[in-house]
DNA sequence: CGATTAAACTTAACATGTAAACCAAAGGGA
DNA sequence: TCCCTTTGGTTTACATGTTAAGTTTAATCG
């Protein structure tokens, strides 16, 4: 076995923790959608369209924390669907501009009270505090670069 | 637009706040790890059978935070490369025993300086104080149960 | 002891993650 | 105006995430 001492205790402890952490948050949420046939990350892109409207590509895949090219599959699929609608921008020919239709509206619709209880349990058992607590933590570390 | 006061505020930011933190620790990681070909998925399983000696599969995904599926396959790769091998348990015919091989020792001593450069940067900046609040508070909400 | 259930994988099928190559439109400078 | 670079998207190829179904071996119950 390589020296313990080798590593240091957040090598291995800190991303394994995130995922457990993200597990425990959206296994419940992913369970409800489900039910729906809608998956974590097309509900999140669905909500971003709702909060923001019309939006460009590139503006929700950093919003929704993801990559350009899942995105482009998925706005076809969700296109397809019915949940969205898709445009070439007027005043610039590169951005293609996302809204969601009535359709995606009405499916949002339909989980916000069951996702509004799940997390209503979260901040009631692990304390609003504590929550503001590792939000504040979360976003300081999402602002280091830790490339040089 | 959906009223934006029928959701919480947790509802997309939390699932959100706890991937960009993932990112940014294990970004740097993972351009690491490219030099050798190795996923950062394979790290992790590569760094838990170095740590806890020959190991059975259920343990490693539990520990590396994978489903069995993708270790199986991960594993099949990974023992065709020689990074590990694998044997059926005696006690037990269902279990496969996972062993790390001398290879993986090698590439795992070939990134732990630049890891613990990586890391080193993390505790410095971020503060090692901080750092143990973020364990507890992603430790705390892990082990909370939000389906009832 | 036999039948049933559970556990530890494995396989298959499809969605998403990720990197690299590509394309077309916009900007910038000589 | 003509490069040249940048930006927003797409495509491709392969790895991993995720669920459901199947297989083999253990454990449990009657």
């Amino acid at each position: 076995m390589t020296d313990p001492a080798q590593f240091r205790r957040t090598d291995r402890s800190l991303p394994i923790a995130l995922l457990r952490a993200r597990e425990t948050v959206m296994g419940p949420i992913r369970e409800m959608l489900a039910q729906s046939g809608i998956s974590e990350q097309k509900w999140r892109v669905l909500r971003v369209l709702d909060e923001r409207g019309p939006t460009e590509q590139k503006v929700i895949a950093d919003e929704a924390c993801l990559l350009l090219p899942s995105l482009t599959r998925m706005m076809q699929a969700m296109e397809a669907e019915g949940l969205v609608s898709r445009a070439a921008s007027e005043e610039d020919r590169r951005r293609t501009i996302v809204t969601i239709t009535d359709a995606g509206r009405a499916l949002i619709a339909q989980h916000a009270a069951e996702s509004n209880a799940i997390l209503a349990r979260l901040e009631t058992r692990y304390g609003a505090r504590r929550l503001d607590q590792l939000f504040q933590l979360l976003d300081d570390l999402r602002h280091l670069d830790l490339d040089q």
